[in-house]
DNA sequence: ATCGCCTCCTGCGCGC
DNA sequence: TGCGCGCAGGAGGCGA
């Protein structure tokens, strides 16, 4: 999947199109993904106030006029999936699941600018789910998500703290969405080699300033990663069906046994949590303060 | 409370 | 060329 970057992206790509437009209907092809799709037709005719992202989630905000309750349209793309934007009369390719129909510009009366939001997902891990009223947050999945790596809650200071005494690697603890949201496999890899962190090591070990420095990292990775559009191995595209271009820029993920581009030491791959990493034996050698970049 | 393991599903790349 | 196997970007849920 998309991890938070791709779904930055697929937000930022979809925004444009659904903002102020009428949300006209909703077509599901195959309700059976993570859980059966919610897309009541209730929301048919709704206003499209906003796409948020909270970690991972992509929130609709829908206006249901004066009689009725707001709500929002919960979508997650899990490991494969993607929204793409399209003319209504596109054909439906294999794995597409679900779509929107949204209206066209506000001026425009033609059909024809009408577009689709279309979600394909091989590997039917995402979820299309809808909470009612005006606070979505309270949806079961969001109420207990932990912070926002670009917001101003997440610090050296926070992880530091809520990692005394835990025994998870390192690695673990922040792809843990109660602690961070959005810090996937492979931007946990990358922030722990830019850290100097070895992701086995126990997160109560790892020092302060160490946590310090990570933290950075994370929000430097993600950052740089929204920058290009993502990384794509196999199946993300974005909005506009481009794939993203981080993959060029990372350090350690897929790499196992390639050298080192900082030390020439050979990558070791190993396995945390049913989880493949990848690491530099050399670099990151320390739980505490020593960045090899 | 915390942790590790299993699970959902399809597709692809690898080795034989 | 074809087959079977292992693995893949997430994360909820369960048992220990």
């Amino acid at each position: 999947m998309p991890e938070l970057p791709e779904v930055e992206t697929t937000r930022r790509g979809v925004e444009p199109w659904v903002v102020g437009r009428t949300l006209k209907t909703t077509r599901t092809y195959q309700s059976s993904l993570r859980w059966p799709i919610e897309a009541p037709k209730a929301l048919h005719g709704a206003n499209i106030n906003g796409v948020y992202r909270r970690g991972k989630y992509l929130l609709f905000g829908l206006d249901l006029g004066d009689d009725h309750d707001n709500g929002t349209l919960i979508v997650h793309l899990g490991m494969s999936g993607s929204l793409r934007v399209l003319a209504v009369d596109t054909p439906r390719l294999k794995h597409d699941h679900f779509e929107l129909v949204v209206s066209g510009p506000r001026k425009s009366k033609s059909a024809q600018e009408d577009k689709l939001i279309r979600l394909n997902d091989p590997r039917r891990f995402g979820c299309v789910l809808y909470q009612s009223g005006n606070d979505p947050k309270v949806h079961p999945l969001l109420a207990h998500l932990g912070v926002e790596p670009l917001g101003n809650e997440f610090s050296g200071e926070y992880l530091f703290q809520l990692s005394r005494r835990r025994k998870l690697a390192v690695k673990n603890f922040i792809m843990d969405s109660k602690i961070v949201v959005g810090v996937g496999n492979i931007y946990a890899a990358e922030s722990l080699f830019q850290a100097g962190i070895r992701p086995t090591v126990p997160a109560g070990k790892v020092t302060r300033q160490a946590y310090e420095d990570l933290s950075q990292r994370i929000r430097g990775v993600l950052a740089d990663a929204i920058r290009q559009g993502g990384t794509t191995l196999r199946d993300f595209v974005g909005s506009d069906g481009k794939p993203g271009y981080f993959k060029q820029s990372l350090y350690v993920y897929g790499r196992e046994g390639e050298p080192c581009q900082v030390c020439a030491t050979r990558l070791k791959g190993v396995n945390i949590g049913n989880r493949s990493s990848v690491y530099c034996p050399t670099c990151q050698r320390h739980s505490s303060f020593q960045p090899p970049i």
